[in-house]
Parts: structure tokens; sequence; C-alpha cells
DNA sequence: CGGGGGGTTGAGATGTCTCAAGGGGTGTGG
DNA sequence: CCACACCCCTTGAGACATCTCAACCCCCCG
């Protein structure tokens, strides 16, 4: 079941094993529909029944997750569990409920292809190699779920931040290389939510980073400097 | 493709939307082989090709994810990612890549019943229901790692152990009703790792929550006193 | 020109970690 | 049967990282 050997499933593209996300190959010749997405809307939202999956086409998300609060009156917990940037699926976490679990609101201007449930699964299950690259593109969102997790509970701050500047770089790369050149399309507020940290922390550490010469920072725009080094902590 | 609702699926069992566990029902009936774990032994340890998933039957395991160190010679983050209570299912992680991405430790004696992906696949392609149910399984363990991340990216030492409590509690009950009784499995370490705590801790917030009548603690014995009040933060 | 959102930086409060000591089981070998 | 080692757990005290609160800046937009 290796996706690289195996003949039965050519069409598995893992863009990279440490980015964890995957996109469907196959269904790039079926005319599915798109949408357009204006920044600061939702393209779904916690609750709503789940009628599609999503796979963005340019523009960016994040996906919130709503825990309610302890007691009825205090505020629920909200968290940024995840960025999507264009190639990348959305709605994953919607399969098991048939609810969506999350609100997916983007962070510019962005165009999605809509993929409906009610195509797919028949798909996968005429097509040996649809399933499979369905169920590949699940379990690496678990794993990169779990990612997550593991650093939240391991790192401190300011390895949270750096390994999310390299993840993001690697994920942005439309070349073989990873670009070394990026522009944050969140604020910090929203880094700090998906790395569990506070936005004066998120702040500091880019600073930090900044001064030890390890990027270039200018308000949303980074540049990588020294990769060895951020990745080295 | 609401499971509760949807005709064509009715054998997904969620056991709770909250513990977010499910199992195939279908599958209790096929004569799948099971294999005996001895207490401390893996499983699977990643870096396997992946071969089978495998359904708790007895038992406990716990999944630890392993994630290489910054720079080469300091030591690797190590994380305990999830337990694994009778009826759930391991090795979800590994169908993006083919290979085991954690590996699976039994906390005591444990039996597992072994579903080769050989057979497993095929199956799906068969039947739509058995389709979906794995794919419900793997939404869910994605909701899962989610809610994991979210935990330990917002909540405080106090909140993460009482909600470790209440979840177990959740998931042991064999019965309709959550028991208020549970012996815990693991070590305290075990539970730091997996809440991004330190054992010590661990043992401080259980020794407060004894103090203040919210649970009964007798070393691994736990007795949910006030139900409401664990919930309550 | 005023307002609001986003960003930076500082200083004190606070929660968790770290380090350290000690207690209770359990298994093993003398 | 005892002695010892080892693992797990508990508790304390100080160190440290991050959070909290606050002030200020810039920029864009109405």
């Amino acid at each position: 079941m290796d996706t690289a050997t195996n003949p039965d499933v050519p069409n598995v593209r893992l863009r990279q094993a440490h980015a964890l996300h995957v996109h469907f190959s196959d269904t790039d010749a079926i005319p599915f529909p798109t949408r357009t997405v204006g920044r600061g809307d939702a393209l779904f939202s916690t609750g709503e029944p789940m009628r599609s999956l999503y796979t963005v086409q340019s523009g960016c998300f994040k996906s919130i997750t709503t825990y309610p609060g302890s007691d009825d009156d205090s505020p629920p917990h909200l968290q940024v569990t995840s960025f999507h940037l264009p190639d990348e699926t959305l709605g994953l976490d919607s399969v098991c409920t048939g609810h969506h679990e999350s609100d997916a609101v983007a962070l510019e201007a962005s165009v999605v292809r809509i993929m409906p449930v009610g195509i797919l699964e028949p798909l996968c299950r005429e097509y040996a190699a649809m399933q499979h690259e369905l169920l590949a593109i699940m379990s690496a969102e678990i794993v990169r779920a779990s990612r997550l997790a593991l650093m939240l509970g391991t790192m401190p701050a300011r390895e949270r931040v750096a390994a999310f500047l390299l993840d993001l770089s690697e994920r942005v790369d439309t070349h073989e290389t990873p670009s070394e050149e990026l522009v944050l399309p969140m604020t910090r507020a929203d880094i700090g939510s998906y790395l569990g940290l506070e936005l004066e922390t998120v702040g500091r550490m880019l600073s930090k980073l900044h001064r030890e010469g390890t990027i270039e920072l200018n308000g949303r725009q980074v540049r990588i400097v020294d990769r060895a080094k951020l990745a080295l902590h």
C-alpha cells in the first residue's frame, strides 16, 4: 500500500512527505464547479450539513474550531486549527458526522473547486485509485493534526513560530524548490491561535528571529535568510 | 450524508459524538484473526510498512509519535498522541504513506483484531456502507486530533486533566451510562505527554481535584464524585 | 480628519517547569 | 524471608516562559 510504489495507485500526489498535503489529481479533468469567496467570508460554518469537499484553487483559508465554554456563560474556546493554501482540501472533518465541525473563513479573496459528496463517493467505489486517494488525503490530515498537537504540547514559542514559517514556505512552493520569500496571509492573532500563543508572543518571536538575522521581516512580508538556523531551533 | 439518518448507511456506530470513536460493526461477523500483545510490547513501530488496521478487543494501547530533534544530536520530541480502549481502531495514520507514523505500545496485556488492508479496501469498494464507515472513522480521528490540538493550545493544566478524565470515563462505559469509577491504565508521565504537561503537574492537578472533592483518588483508581464540577473547569 | 484594525514593545503577574527529596509498591536474588 | 533495586507517585521551592495589560505606532478607509 505504499503510494510511491504500488502500481495500482499511481495518482496520489504527496506534495511533500513533510507538508502532508495531497490533492485529487484524477479530478483535475472533471469540470467541477467553482465558487468565489470574499475576504473574511465563510465558505461553510460549524453545524451546517456537509454537501461537498472543497479544493482551494487560489487564495487562502483558515479553519476555526469552536469548543463550547466550560460553563454556559463563559466564552467558548476558539482556535484556528489549520490554514489551507492552493491545492489543499477543506472539509474533511465533517465526514464522520455529516456536518461541518469547523468554520472555513477566507483570508483573502479566494476560489475553490466544489466536489459534491454525492458524486465523490460513488466515484470512489468505482475506481480503486480514487478511493485510495481519498483515504490517503484523510490519513494525511490525521497525521497533520497529530503533528500540530505534538508541536503545541512540546515545543517552546520560538520553535513553534520557526516551524510554522518553515511549514508555510514548503507549502507555498509552486516550483520544486521551497521559496524563501513569503507573504503571510493571516494576522498575528491567527498565527497565535494556531500555535497556541498570544499574538504578542508571536510578534516578539518574529522580531527576535529578525534581530538574529534568521529572517527578514516587514509586517507580513517574510524572507527566510538562514533556513538552517530556522530549522535548528 | 448524515450517518444518523441516511438509510444507505445504517451501520456506523458513533459511541458518542463527544468521544468520537467508532468501530466497524459490519466486521464483527467476519472471523478476522487476533493477536495478543504483552504489556510494554509494541503492536507496530514507526516506519514499518502497514499491513493491517487493528481493533482493540481487550486491554489498552498508547500511540507515540516521534518528531526528529531540531538538530541531529538533540533528543527527538516524543509525545503520546492517543490512547486506545476496547472497540477503538489503531493504525489509521499510516494509510497516507503506507508506513506507520507512530508506535503503538500496549499498556497492559491486550488482544487486537487484525484487519488486513488487502481485504479491507476491496470490501469497501463493494459495500457502500463499509466504505462509508471507514471514511467516518478516519474523519472522526481527524476531529479527535484537532480537539486535542485545541485543548493543548488553549486550556490550562487543570482543565486539561479534567477533560481527560471526562473523556476517558465516557469511553470506558460499556453500558449506556458513563461509569464513575475508572482505573487509569497509564502512568502520570503518559498522561502528561498526552496533555502537554509534566508528570508532576498532572499529579498536582489530580491532587487538587481530590482535595476539592471533585474526584476520589487512590493511585490509578479514580472515582468521579462531581461530574458537573469536573466539566465546569 | 477621525476611527479602527493590525502591529510592536515594555513591565509586572502568573502558571508551569525544573530540580530535589522522600514514600510506597513490586519483583528479584541472596 | 529479607534486602535491595527500580519504578511510580507525591510534594515543595525557586526559576523561567508566557500571558496580561498598557501604551504607542502605522496604515488604510470612510
